[in-house]
RNA sequence: GGCCCUAUCGUCUAACGGUUAGGACACAUGCUUUUCAAGCAUGGAACCCGGGUUCGAUUCCCGGUAGGGUCACCA
């Protein structure tokens, strides 16, 4: 009857759509993708927003795109507030076989007003379902009464509309997190009214926060987006949110998608939450920026640099930005670490002459004119220094090193680093002085041996 | 509170009755061309408790404890 019926492995994602695409939206859509696509299966994006109140189109084309975002895919889609009739002739299938009834009672919602809700009546039996990760549950259903099942009969509630949905769409699977559980047996009640197919249950555990708590806003980014602002790749994301909760048979911790799904079984899923930790998550985009060609990696670093500096009123200068990405690449993990050093000043000295403190100008324990002599010294050297070799870190090093080391290394490194950068910590005098270029270098050198001078 | 689920380093986990309980993140220390970062090396760090079953339990069973989920006219 329904042409989408067909052999073979069918799941869903069936996200409301009440708020921003969740990290555990993700999960729950990076799980069934890798599910469907291992088994040659179908993926129906299925948007639960009979709740109106609540549901915006905003929020779903966020959900949309974030999925999309992470490199996942569906093949069909369908909105369930465009389905009324179904759940409407499902209702009443209900009501005909006298497995529901409707009933008139002041609404919870509104007090003073009537509403004629429908209620499932309760056949009080025990419902035992096998889950493919957690094996036999079982319940007494006694507990849930007649329970709603729509607010009115053309008003279906979640329950109804989720059983209704995955019989007319030919669902075999269903994989979903463990908040679900408690849900599945009022689901089946209904499904058995209605004699339809009992579909593969198997839920997964939830993403904990710091505190062991379900991750949630109150407790920091839990929006797909917010990582997304924040400079986090998608291949870095999809690997951790596959990868917390599931081990690979190989073991590996690195996985593109292709190999995810090449690997996957809903068998080797794990029975208890594990905590979404940030640290991980920084450490594999740090993994995927890497891969970056300089390239690709001044596009992805240089914007958020350009904007920091901007905002704190620091000139910009692309030249300079562009002999920066290789010290950027070494030290970040995500874009957003550039924000927070670039406006926390760590980026100034690159493109404005610092204000050295001159007590911060010796080593430590160094003298006033020997720091002078060093400085001096290290200025003749770096002066002799042809124009050219300027772009190379290692030959300016080269013109230095040899003094350096028979005068003292920190006594001599320390100053001329300190002058360039007015910094305490800094990349090294040599990167630094290959990013400056000669003329700003030596007159920052200059400008700290006046500082000196004055003592 | 009722019902349901879960339980190995701080965190993510490996182990499928016999291991010096392994790896990753994080952390500490050291090294590398002064500082910082990165990198490399090294190190500290775990079987929730109590009963069984067994020659032998981290592993199997039961109980307790703890954590989580859920008890809507939300999904």
């Amino acid at each position: 009857m329904n042409p989408n019926k067909q052999n073979g492995v069918r799941v869903r994602f069936p996200p409301s759509p009440t708020g921003y695409c969740h990290v555990g939206t993700a999960r729950m859509a990076v799980l069934n993708y890798l599910f469907a696509r291992k088994n040659d299966g179908h993926i129906i994006f299925r948007s639960e927003d009979t709740d109106k109140e609540r549901s915006t189109k905003e929020y779903e084309e966020d959900i949309m795109e974030s999925v999309k975002w992470l490199g996942l895919d569906w093949d069909e889609f369908y909105r369930q507030s465009e389905r009324t009739s179904v759940y409407v002739h499902a209702l009443q299938t209900l009501i005909d076989k006298d497995a529901a009834y409707v009933s008139e009672e002041e609404s919870k919602k509104e007090a003073g007003q009537i509403v004629k809700v429908v209620r499932l009546k309760n056949p009080n039996k025990v419902v035992k379902f096998q889950d493919a990760i957690r094996g036999e549950i079982s319940f007494d259903t006694t507990e849930l009464k007649d329970f709603v099942v729509a607010r009115a009969i053309d008003d279906p509630l979640y329950h109804l509309s989720v059983v209704v949905d995955d019989a007319d769409m030919g669902i075999t699977h269903v994989i979903r997190g463990e908040e679900h559980i408690s849900n599945t047996p009022r689901q089946i009640l209904i499904q058995e009214a209605l004699g339809y197919a009992r579909p593969i249950y198997a839920h997964y555990p939830l993403f904990l926060g710091a505190d062991k708590s379900k991750l949630s806003k109150r407790k920091g980014d839990v929006a797909v987006r917010d990582y997304r602002e924040d400079g986090f790749l998608p291949e870095a994301m999809l690997n951790f949110v596959g990868i917390l909760g599931w081990t690979p048979p190989s073991g590996k911790e690195i996985l593109s998608l292709g190999e995810m799904v090449q690997e996957f079984d809903i068998k080797d899923l794990h029975k208890s939450g594990a905590v979404f930790d940030m640290d991980k998550l920084r450490w594999y985009n740090r993994q995927y920026l890497l891969k970056k060609d300089d390239v690709e990696f001044a596009a992805y670093a240089l914007p958020p640099l350009e904007n920091a500096l901007k905002e704190r009123g620091v000139s910009w200068d692309e030249n300079t930005a562009k002999k920066l990405v290789q010290d950027l690449k070494e030290r970040i993990s995500v874009a957003a670490d550039i924000s927070e050093s670039a406006m926390a000043g760590e980026f100034d000295f690159f493109f404005a002459d610092p204000m050295p403190d001159l007590s911060h100008i010796p080593q430590k324990g160094g003298s006033v004119s020997d720091t002078i002599a060093h400085l001096e010294s290290a200025k003749n050297l770096l002066y002799k220094l042809e124009n050219e070799a300027w772009s190379d870190a290692e030959r300016i090093k080269g013109a230095v090193w040899e003094y350096a080391t028979s005068a003292g290394r920190g006594a001599v490194l320390w100053p001329l680093r300190y002058a360039l950068t007015g910094k305490d910590k800094s990349p090294d005098p040599f990167e630094v002085a290959s990013v400056l270029g000669k003329t700003a270098a030596l007159r920052r050198i200059d400008n700290a041996l006046k500082i000196l001078q004055t003592v």
